[in-house]
RNA sequence: CGGGGUGUAGCGCAGUUUGGUAGCGCACGUGGUUUGGGACCAUGGGGCCGGGAGUUCGAGUCUCUUCACCCCGACCA
């Protein structure tokens, strides 16, 4: 490819929407161009680098006996209906309608056109295990698209889905899934992912990892244990919080505090800890906004996940009014009203002489023994884990809390889409039984931004040599020089004819817009051809991360470079 | 959906307070001088100032209204 004929513009200054560098290096290095809110459209460079990477995960998923197939993006509502999903997911699922009227989504997941596909071929155990993927564009119109490809609307997405007779064949199955993403984005040059359990959130089943590139733009917290390998998602990582008891518990209180409305304030003011001390959290349910109060140890944060998973409802922060009951900034668990479903957290368990509201305004509780005036209370774990937390594995307050990019994910399903759409198998006993699915997922376009965001400098992108837009970066410097311009041309042709993929520049610009093109573009190899290398009878290869650098003879460079090329593509 | 911000050339921005010929830098075209880290001189092309409605002799600027985009939050199967 001459780069005198790539279409999109490089520039050099920032573009003031870019928060991240990934997606400011992306846009200034004509890779892609924004056509609505969380919409783009790539250009050559990016279009060949999301090549390599599905490319590197076909050959991962064909090595776990997946077979490509393809699903439609649009798809008739009645399809979704059959799971229920169509009336229970929200605006992301764009919904529309044909020239018929007939209904139709958007494929945001295809779960459903995946048992759509095998539920009629796989009646038999015999049939079993299989696995079906694709390679393809989803749209979810998410409420708020941000940080360039990271998260958009619009996104290709590798998606697979195995189907098993039972949760032992999954269970194995699913390890080897595992094994292959790690493989797969070791190949795409980002070892460093790691795998963290997660919530299952309402995809249904129990088992499942996220994988995880950790950055300080990253959208998730993690929680990591530095004594032992334990790595959750914040959202599913158990709070242990042990429950010391003082010895001698102290009369039930009212005092007054006045204007004390945040924990902080009335422990300042009660001159007491705030673990010694409990706070009120209150939700609403989505459906009829009744209230919800959880009761919490006033250091703790809620954990909004776990809440909603042990309700089995949708929940959001209220919006306490004058009349529901509630004294906002005074509530506490003695004396509340009845119509609210009260939640109490681990961390306050067998407590004593703890403060907290007293439903009254501008009074709080001191000495509150949870055992003796909260009776019967219902303790489950509804705390976040906090930095410096107890590690639920090992036991030691070794958890520290870090940001990551979601790059892919894997769930163990069960049974909800098999058993909802009616797909069954017959037995070696000749019974009817519901196949077990798992379901494997990478964002293309998020992995490509991913591995941008981990391997760039100021001046661009560097891309590992498995997912490079082209291997070689060829500058002719003064290609106006007619004996330059001759020995770039071949050795391009030559390099070209070696199968060899080279991004060639013979433009006759400065050498300084020529580099900083080629930083742009990130090809992990740079052969300069130049009046003041010709000189000398050589031509310099040197690698974009700088850490290599060679000058090979000019009468055999084609065979040296070759020879490059191939030891960086056997280090990635 | 709540809060904040921005819309002026492909990109980055000034001009808006106080209404009076549409500007600057980069990029792009042409001619020339340059040539190892985003060169220089000259000279060009490119704008419904996001859209609509108003006020006014006159609106990029004032009023109303809409739309789009960005950030924080909520949501995220």
């Amino acid at each position: 490819m001459k780069l005198d004929k790539l279409v999109g513009d490089r520039f050099k200054e920032r573009p003031s929407d870019c928060i991240i560098d990934s997606h400011a290096l992306m846009v200034r290095g004509g890779y892609m161009k924004g056509v609505a809110n969380g919409v783009y459209s790539s250009y050559m460079p990016l279009k060949r680098v999301t090549r390599k990477i599905e490319q590197i995960m076909r050959e991962e998923m064909d090595a776990i006996d997946g077979q490509e197939v393809s699903f439609p993006v649009v798809m008739p509502a009645s399809l979704w209906e059959e799971s229920g999903r169509y009336g229970s997911i929200g605006k992301e699922l764009v919904r529309f309608s044909d020239r018929n009227n007939s209904p139709l989504v958007l494929g945001m997941t295809h779960e459903e056109a995946a048992v759509q596909l095998v539920r009629d071929y796989g009646q038999s155990y015999m049939k079993y295990p299989f696995m079906i993927y694709q390679i393809q564009t989803k749209f979810r119109d998410e409420a708020r698209p941000r940080a360039g490809l990271i998260r958009v609307r619009e996104f290709t997405m590798k998606d697979a889905y195995s189907f098993h007779t039972s949760q032992e064949d999954l269970e194995q199955y699913y390890d080897r899934a595992h094994k292959s993403y790690e493989r797969i984005f070791e190949r795409c040059g980002l070892p460093e992912v790691i795998s963290v359990a997660s919530d299952s959130g309402m995809m249904g089943g129990k088992v499942s990892h996220e994988f995880m590139l950790l950055s300080p733009i990253g959208e998730d917290s993690i929680a990591i244990c530095n004594e032992c390998d334990y790595r959750a998602n914040m959202e599913a990582a158990e709070s242990i919080i042990s429950c010391a008891r003082d010895e001698v518990s102290n009369e039930l209180t009212m005092v007054h505090t006045p204007g004390m409305q945040t924990i902080e304030d009335v422990c300042n003011y009660l001159k007491a800890d705030q673990k010694d001390s409990v706070k009120a959290v209150i939700y609403q349910r989505n459906s009829d906004d009744k209230y919800i109060v959880l009761f919490i140890r006033g250091d703790l944060e809620a954990n909004e996940t776990k809440m909603r998973n042990h309700l089995g409802f949708e929940i959001h922060p209220a919006v306490v009014t004058e009349d529901c009951g509630l004294c906002a900034g005074y509530c506490g668990p003695v004396g509340l009203p009845s119509d609210v479903i009260v939640l109490y957290d681990n961390s306050i368990k067998n407590r004593n002489n703890l403060c907290c509201g007293a439903n009254k305004v501008e009074y709080h509780y001191v000495g509150l023994d949870m055992a003796r005036d909260v009776a019967n209370a219902e303790y489950h774990d509804f705390a976040k884990i906090a930095e410096g937390g107890v590690c639920p594995k090992c036991g030691k307050p070794a958890i520290s809390i870090s940001r990551g990019v979601e790059v892919g994910n894997i769930f163990q399903l069960g049974t909800k889409y098999t058993t909802s759409m009616g797909m069954t198998f017959v037995d070696e006993k000749g019974n009817s039984q519901t196949p077990i699915m798992g379901c494997y997922g990478i964002g293309v376009g998020r992995l490509a931004a991913a591995i941008c965001e981990a391997h760039h400098d100021d001046h661009g992108p560097i891309w590992p040599m498995s997912v490079a837009p082209w291997q070689v970066h060829l500058c002719a410097v003064r290609a106006d020089n007619a004996e330059i311009k001759e020995y770039a041309d071949n050795l391009y042709n030559a390099l070209t004819a070696k199968g060899i993929e080279v991004i060639y520049d013979d433009r006759s610009v400065s050498a300084g817009v020529m580099f900083s093109d080629a930083d742009l573009l990130g090809v992990p190899l740079r052969v300069v051809v130049s009046p003041r290398n010709v000189k000398q009878s050589i031509v310099e290869v040197v690698s974009r991360d700088k850490s290599f650098s060679q000058n090979v003879p000019m009468e055999n460079a084609l065979d040296e470079i070759v020879k490059i090329v191939d030891d960086f593509k056997s280090k990635f």
